[in-house]
DNA sequence: GCAAAAGTGTTTTACTTACACCCATGG
DNA sequence: CCATGGGTGTAAGTAAAACACTTTTGC
């Protein structure tokens, strides 16, 4: 059955990526910058247009891939063959105001990434640069050109991003994405930190999340690559969802 | 500056609906049924094209308007004109496997909107019937031809609406989007018992509701359309988020 | 009076918070 | 030996679950 392609307008279709990794103590996002008009020299979030045969999962990993060298771990998709890197990534949401693109009409999929830190950016295909900027860099720019707003509507999708970041470190275990394979309670800690933005209890933070069932594995290594005592090492335990949450401290 | 269109391939884009309102004690959604190939005949959720000059937003509303009358409420949007029936619209997730549609590539904004259950269901300019239906019977079906799956991806679309509402009603005022203007906290309780599917303690919920600030400001009116003793009316408070957070019986 | 729904009080239990304190390492 | 981060114990405060009990209507 064919069908009529006037019954209807066509629409550029894009995945943009919200890449967060926790990097001395703050919360960073990939950006890079555009090489060519419009916004040309401006910082944007990374992201392509959705080729005709995948589907908006496949061409969200397919860009953080290019961009990142992450091969990111799709929570549908249970078992992942090689090896993922612990990256997660999730749909985000889709911007499609008329005008967002000057060019012509472009409805974005954006999709939200967590790396850990290990990574240094690489320049992708398109891209001739990118950076790991704090995300209070790129959402309240200050100073030089280089902090710039960035282009399009993409200070709004960063904010969603790292908002349903902050908000689903809480009722799931999703900080461990931010964290290498194996990691100390201190290290997970400094995650909350960071991506929050508050100091929490060291103590009851231990506590709390070695006493959340499923959370938390022990692999029976220790570590003192923090200093002082040796810390436990653990592996991300196989619940998703944290029961009790862990309780964001009040502003 | 122009734009290749070749260098890109071209999408449909389409917003579908989820629709839920709470009826005779059970959570019902809208649905369609399909005047034309492909799935003729069968059920599915109400949607359609996203215009050539208008935001996502807009073509959910356009069509909820359409298809049930109801004026959506957008959160995005503080002061609302002239009079939204209460109901609740907001963005959900984006569907664009290729081969969802066997006619061609379209990528689908679905919305989940939440009314209270005044509207009977009217038919819309496309749609010759509509109804509402259990969500149980829509996502399970099983029996007459009536109860077929429904027609695209749509079965999905609906289960991801439904975990929506029932997650999002435990940290926010939203259950109060199923009600009408003026409630009881029975009937709120009644709207939590529904969705959830779910026995809740009455006692317990109406210190809860009651004591959390910002949900529920009592209009000063009573009422016993409920039977017994007569109830304290409430409208919604100005809360959008409920800390703490409604909790969800183990299953 | 009786059924039905609204609303209050009380007890038990679970969890969070705040903070005192001890442990094990590197320098 | 001391600074640094890791980890345990404990008491006070807060909130949830369970349930006895009173209130106010319609019939």
């Amino acid at each position: 059955m064919s069908y009529d392609p006037s019954a209807f307008p066509p629409f550029a279709v894009t995945v943009d990526l919200v890449v967060l990794t926790v990097r001395r103590h703050s919360l960073c996002a990939l950006a890079v910058r555009r090489g060519e008009p419009p916004f040309q020299g401006r910082w944007a979030l990374p992201g392509g247009f959705v080729r005709e045969d995948e589907d908006l999962t496949q061409a969200a990993a397919r860009e953080l891939l290019e961009e990142t060298g992450l091969r990111a771990h799709d929570p549908a998709v249970p078992a992942e063959p090689p090896q993922d890197n612990g990256a997660h990534l999730e749909q985000l949401a889709t911007y499609g105001d008329p005008g967002r693109d000057p060019r012509m009409r472009v409805v974005s999929v954006a999709h939200l990434a967590l790396a850990p830190d290990l990574p240094a950016p690489r320049a992708g295909g398109d891209a001739g640069e990118a950076r790991w900027a704090p995300v209070e860099e790129l959402l309240h720019p200050s100073g030089p050109e280089q902090d710039a707003p960035l282009a399009f509507d993409h200070a709004g999708i960063l904010a969603d991003g790292v908002e349903r970041a902050r908000s689903k470190i809480e009722y799931s275990s999703l900080a461990t994405a931010f964290c290498p394979p194996e990691f100390t309670v201190g290290e997970l800690r400094r995650v909350y930190e960071a991506v929050w933005g508050v100091a929490l209890d060291p103590r009851n933070f231990h506590r709390k999340v070695t006493g959340t069932p499923g959370f938390l594995v022990p692999t029976g290594g220790t570590t003192t690559r923090q200093g002082g005592r040796p810390a436990q090492l653990f592996r991300a335990g196989g619940a998703t969802l944290l029961n009790p949450p862990m309780l964001r401290p009040e502003v």
